[in-house]
DNA sequence: GCTTTGACATAGCGGTCACTATCTGAATAG
DNA sequence: CTATTCAGATAGTGACCGCTATGTCAAAGC
């Protein structure tokens, strides 16, 4: 049976519903097409409720640009725990991740391209994006150092660079992927992985 | 001394005029933050020459979706002809290109990702999406095509695979430099490319 | 148990928007 | 020269939106 909650708690709860609810919806509509009215229906309460948990349209919207990246990264670091990461079925697992971000958490892309175009255009918001991507690529580094080594990858290469290689090429291929599935297949990231693993090695055998 | 205009030209010209107004005001607003005054007013012209020329502002918008990706695609492929493609000096080339996008045309990635996040929501207009990145990964597979023969690349790699993979390394390193231009320096997506081109030829001896 | 506080609901205000009905004047046709 | 057509201007119209002023009722404090 549940307990009474404090004002205190239930006051969190509403919050949550409507930073939920309004990730779901920037995501559907987009932060202008969005309306404050139709999030706030969406997580079962009024505007009222809305403003009195954020102080504007906009506060909500960058309340997300700093937490669902994280949440997101959670995840995704959950799962390829469970799968072996620091063996060669890493790279088959982040195929599988490509798979999710694209397919299934169709939010988090829109949400990501929504952010993104947000930055560019209130140059005010970039250094919180820039913060937020941050915090995933060092999450990345690791990973990738981890996958260096283990190939025998030599010094003279730059962790960052490869890194943001990395990045670049998952945020590309999701895209692609949702435009035309056929053209990105589940295995292509892991595949365009190895290459370019494989690529590093060899580049600096020679020079 | 010019000619007088017959009513035929001077339409396609105001027409031309609203779509780089729209371009503009689309990539500067986004498309529902855009305003089609707005718009008729950065082209000189009243929301009635606007309406006089297309149907809704999500036409004008959709015939920006047909146009601009050609235009780019011409002005980038005349770059790369200048400056010896075929050769082994392509891949410079492409870093420049590269730079180009995310910098110089600041236009040109926002757009995208507009449309991007429009076909996401409309499915209706996905294929019209799918077809104009088609067209221009046509033309990179051209380019992929003949850096891979140069390079000695094998037969069991696909072409279209690795023109998805470069495609998309490019995308998701112009939207990475506009949030942090330190971490994608302009040499990194031709750096990128040797890696991956090599780890190709690399990849397929072993196997 | 009375008072105070504050989370949330309701209603409305000023402003903007996509779109249209109507008008004007210049290019065309005869 | 006159009549017609039509590109583009002007002036709305109804709908919607972000936000706020105010009301309500239950939890918190004593």
């Amino acid at each position: 049976m549940r307990r009474r909650l404090t004002r205190a708690e239930t006051k969190a709860r509403t919050r949550a519903l409507l930073l939920d609810a309004a990730a779901r919806t920037f995501a559907r509509k987009g932060f202008t097409g969005a309306s404050v009215e139709e999030i706030a229906e969406a997580a079962g309460f009024s505007t009222g409720a809305l403003y009195s948990n954020f102080s504007s349209k906009e506060a909500l919207f960058l309340e997300l640009l700093s937490d669902r990246r994280r949440d997101r990264l959670a995840a995704a670091a959950q799962a390829l725990d469970a799968h072996g990461a620091g063996t060669g079925e890493a790279v088959a697992e982040l195929g599988r991740l490509l798979v999710d971000v694209a397919d299934k958490d169709i939010e988090f892309a829109a949400l990501q391209a929504e952010f993104w175009l947000y930055a560019i255009r209130n140059p005010r918001v970039m250094d919180a994006l820039a913060a937020s991507v941050r915090e995933s690529h060092q999450a990345l580094e690791g990973l990738v150092g981890a996958a260096m080594a283990r190939r025998g990858a030599p010094d003279g290469v730059c962790v960052e660079e490869v890194s943001t290689v990395v990045a670049a090429l998952f945020i590309g291929l999701v895209r692609q992927r949702r435009i035309d599935p056929d053209c990105v297949s589940e295995e292509l990231f892991g595949q365009a992985l190895n290459w370019l693993f494989t690529g590093i090695n060899a580049a600096s055998d020679e020079g």
